[in-house]
DNA sequence: TCATTGACCAAGG
DNA sequence: TCCTTGGCCAATG
C-alpha cells in the first residue's frame, strides 16, 4: 500500500454532504503533520476520471483552496459541494462545525 | 542525482 | 487579525 493509496482510500470514505480537512486526512492516513502530502496527492489525482470525491477535501480554515494551476477547477469544487447541500459563508467559507466529517462518529 | 515545488498547518511578530 | 517562517515528504525536470 503506497502512501497515496491510503490517502485516496480515506478520501473515498468521506460521506455525502460532509467535508474533511487536509490535516484530518493526513491524520487518518497516519501522516501526522504531513498534510502537504495530502494536498499534493490530490493535486496529482485525475479529477476528471477518478472516482475520488476530491471536492470534499478542503483546508483547515474551511475554505476551498484555489490555485492558478487548477485552471478553475476550484469553482467546480464549490459547485459540487453546494450540490451536496453544503452552504458557503459570504466569505466563501464552509461551516466546519456542521459539515466536518467525523470518522467513526457517524 | 540534485534542486525546486506543491490543493497545508501551526506558531510567532 | 493578517502576514511571514519553518517543517514535512514525494514527484518532476
Amino acid at each position: 500500500m503506497n502512501t497515496y493509496q491510503v490517502i485516496y482510500d480515506i478520501v473515498r470514505q468521506i460521506p455525502y454532504g460532509q467535508v474533511a480537512t487536509y490535516g484530518q486526512i493526513a491524520d487518518l492516513a497516519q501522516l501526522y503533520g504531513k498534510a502537504r502530502l495530502v494536498g499534493y496527492a490530490l493535486y496529482r489525482v485525475d479529477m476528471q476520471n477518478s472516482d475520488i470525491p476530491w471536492h470534499r477535501v478542503i483546508n483547515a480554515k474551511g475554505e476551498v483552496s484555489e490555485s492558478p494551476l487548477r485552471y478553475g477547477t476550484d469553482y467546480l469544487q464549490r459547485s459540487l459541494l453546494e450540490a451536496e447541500g453544503i452552504e458557503f459563508s459570504p466569505e466563501g467559507k464552509v461551516d466546519l462545525r456542521k459539515y466536518l466529517w467525523r470518522p467513526g462518529g457517524e
